[in-house]
DNA sequence: AAAGATTGACTACTCAATCTTT
DNA sequence: AAAGATTGAGTAGTCAATCTTT
């Protein structure tokens, strides 16, 4: 907790920027080569998949994925445009939708899992052994002092994973 | 070395991802709301500073800030009509262009510079202390096992850092 | 007014194709 | 043919403004 040089602050940000960014991408990659979407639309399917029959508040998903919602809004018409969800009007909230999962999302989350499991593990796992994945894991989430729900608007780029 | 079970892996990706994006959206905010440009731009002024005279190739300085070669074309054409770099012929090599750094470019460098290293300082070494964050920068090194030169076409979204 | 969602206009990224020089 | 660089067209992200409901 203490403060320390700013040298050091930078050679870690050095790396978590260099390492995050480049993992992101292999694995990223790797989907594609397989002829899956982006990331960004498993992580929407399975906050989806997650919740109760599939439904959940378009406000609510959104949180979840830490994306901004204009940002949001779009990425769920490509994923409506594609047949994966729907946007059912909230009867309780004349404001709000709620994002019903179809079958054909189920799928697709299903077959990009199979793909996103096996990249993580060879981009990842295969790299640390498991005291080092529980040690990295562990530094990283103190790099997440207060979890805003809303609080800041996020601004992504495609990015914003969460397995 | 060892392979992990792929739930260990998976852990240390979703905080990865979690705590890498999250951590570059803030300082990249803080430096936008200082009314900076993208942390983009600070790397390819940092990358030609540190050449001699200023001057680096075009490609030597795309292949160290790991941006494909079509977005870093992109990303010069805005330094160079924002006046912080010119394009100038290799005369050694008819197909390549040799960057040179303006004075407004150094200047805006360092402006840039006093803001990023605060943020850096708030948001990464204010939350880990001196030995954390070594470990930390060690772990995630150990995710980069090779560094290929150009070895695969890097895609980003604007990231790419490298302080 | 505030929350949820959306749209228009603009900027940035991406892919494939192209051009020049080696 | 390969390396370096660039461009056109299409896609995706961004900002500000807008609309509806609460």
């Amino acid at each position: 907790m203490t403060a320390i040089s700013s040298d050091d602050a930078q050679l870690a940000w050095a790396n978590l920027v260099r390492s995050g960014t480049a993992v992101m991408q292999r694995v990223e990659n790797d989907m594609k080569k397989q002829g899956f979407p982006p990331i960004a639309w498993y992580d929407v399917l399975w906050e989806l998949e997650k919740a109760p029959d599939g439904r959940l508040q378009q406000s609510e998903a959104q949180s979840r994925v830490l994306l901004a919602q204009y940002n949001f809004v779009r990425l769920l018409d490509r994923l409506q445009e594609a047949g994966l969800l729907r946007r059912v009007p909230c009867k309780v909230d004349g404001r709000s939708n709620v994002l019903h999962l179809t079958d054909e999302g189920r799928t697709l989350r299903r077959a990009m899992w199979t793909a996103y499991d096996a990249a993580i593990a060879e981009h990842v796992g295969a790299h640390l052994s498991r005291q080092e994945t529980g040690q990295l894991a562990d530094l990283l989430s103190k790099l997440l002092p207060e979890r805003p729900k809303l609080a800041f608007k996020a601004r992504q780029s495609g990015r914003g994973r969460g397995a």
